[in-house]
DNA sequence: TATGAATGAGGCTTCATTCAT
DNA sequence: GATGAATGAAGCCTCATTCAT
């Protein structure tokens, strides 16, 4: 029972650690297959294989099938926030959200399951779905209001203001979609995309200081 | 091998006519399945037990369930093009774009099959999916550039062009998934989206004459 | 598509006749498994393999395993029925009765499967098990009370019948689990028992005409 | 390891005591499961868990699951033996038969469990439920043998004798199935039963005083 | 062309038992 | 002796597709 850490070393793990490096295997094992083939040849055999273990330790640490596939959104999504939290600055506003949309499809590059992860997770996890919808909603309008409040935006209400968050999710959603693939390699965004993006934001939502408007 | 027509008259139907009216009603069996419960519920055995046949005569019209299945979308978003278009006046770009924009959430309830069948085509018929994305998109792009040659439009290549109409699609998309659905009836946008979308893209993608931005 | 039948000629069978000797053979397949191995072993694929049939095919006929196992008992019970009654005279209702108790045992011989399927039922067919018996105390007790109108019993009422034939079930029931059994095969049932039962029901339900008492 | 025993007092255990009280554990557990749900949902994590202790643990104390089922039935088996036998008075032989068949109602009433752990113990604990018949047998044929000696019985051979013990136990096993069970409560035994059986074994098997009959 | 029974691979889940700690 | 995660066989059922009639 010994494993071979991310640091190099070999470590002699106790039983609730190799409880969790279990669980953790048939997680990243899940995470890879349906972030490759999708929800829907993600069965439990092939995550279990893929995790190296037997399909009835499956159930040993998830209820059934669906459950884990519902974890998996959430749990991404909450390091595509931290990713892009990191990699936003102190600009104004609107500059900021430019390095968000950016963030995000950085996000993409450096994660490519997430994508098919997202875009499937409606029809295959709908609970995973909504919980995530619901993580980024909130937070996403609550950095709009902090906007608001410091004077980056007018004549926005907070009910508008959640729809234009699920305009904002639905761009990156469609953009990527359209954009992010080549010959099965994830790419980065073209420039028009970032310029179209950052026209109709910087001029749609936000107010912004003159100079720097189209930059 | 009588009919009855819409009109109310007991028809004959040639060899021709009986095989593609047997054709159209699988189809329709197909699009009331999935509009209803979705690909995934839509097996040929239910398709061709609501359309009224046997299994086997589904193979006679279509090569396999897929084929079927991808043909959907892109029938019912013809559908939609000619809808919208009706419903499309003659005022300056800005405004049309919001009669498309409404006129899209009452197809969807015109045609509540349509959401879920658009929705769910990207996992489940993704050739349909595609074929539909081209056709909106290609559509899109020549109503911007009509409106950019009259003037509405200023600052924004083709390429852009391209991202923008993406952005809508998705803007719809996630819009009509958060507000149209209400205790599982189809119920019509709200207005704060209205107004956050119509603010948005008339600010933020064309040149409006000024005394008709925000109303 | 043709078939040897138990005359021994060849047929040529149509849709349905073919359709209904499939659900046959699974049916007698099913007959053979539970009646040799019991409920527990008669899994789908024994089954099937058994009749000579795909798994699949299983549930063109069956909406499922129970709905054939609960079929198992009703249809084996008739049988029996229908053999007894057969095996019943016209001699004065003690006798008869005599007569019954020894062609269950015969019947016992004649289909070995019967008294597995019928015990196992309880609990694997319940409601099988549940149409069987309502099946039995209603005839047995019509049984009882004619002779209890010809004047060959006295002083029982409706109720009590009922109880009697539970007792009645209840002593063949145990009975034949302890003495049709030796070696693994079906033997008949030993004089001891017979005389037990003749005494016991002819001194204690019946009344009888003195000469024939005890013999 | 210090445990609150039924007295109240809380006591240190030895090595050996702590054994015996792991395994009671398991088998007052097993009681309870298989009595309330029927053996089949007595799984060896279900029997554990309501123990209260570690699957593992169990292979320490039961070879194996069947084990432990066939040690079931024989324990609370020769619980009711003694159950009945002090409710059994000294009045003549069919009298006190009479008590027996009642006291055996009575416990159904006072152990719950029993029934069930009994009924299935044919299919699911074959060996348990042999061991059962087998003491049943042998003490009741010693109880007939001696009410024979008494002159309670006339005109039955010892081999007789043994068939009428399977019909009353037959008996029983049928009534009490029939008759114990209304709305999932375990009700007392109808008068009729009562009745019914009391005629019948008190003519049919005993010679009884004048007086008593039917009483 | 229409029919619908037959096929069989593959999916999810349960569970008795083992074994390293 | 106690623990509980790991095992993997086996069970039931679904479904796209084929094919003889």
């Amino acid at each position: 029972m010994t494993e071979l850490t991310s640091s190099g070393k070999v470590t002699k793990l106790n039983r609730v650690e190799r409880n969790a490096w279990t669980k953790q295997k048939i997680f990243d094992a899940a995470t890879r297959i349906v972030g490759r083939y999708g929800y829907a040849e993600a069965s439990v055999a092939r995550i279990t294989e893929q995790a190296g273990v037997a399909q009835g330790t499956f159930y040993n640490h998830f209820d059934n099938r669906q459950e884990l596939l519902d974890q998996l959104l959430p749990k991404i999504g909450q390091d595509m926030v931290r990713f892009i939290r990191e990699r936003t600055g102190t600009a104004h506003a609107a500059r900021q959200e430019i390095e968000r949309f950016s963030a995000f499809f950085d996000f993409i590059r450096e994660v490519p399951e997430f994508l098919r992860i997202l875009n499937e997770a409606e029809f295959f996890a709908p609970n995973g779905y909504q919980k995530h919808l619901d993580n980024m909603s909130t937070a996403y309008v609550r950095i709009l209001k902090r906007a608001r409040l410091a004077g980056a935006i007018n004549d926005f209400s907070d009910e508008e203001f959640e729809a234009i968050v699920h305009i904002f999710m639905g761009a990156r959603g469609y953009l990527s979609r359209r954009y992010s693939f080549h010959d099965g390699a994830v790419t980065s965004v073209p420039d028009q995309v970032m310029s179209a993006y950052r026209k109709l934001i910087t001029r749609g939502l936000f107010t912004v200081p003159e100079d720097d408007d189209g930059h």
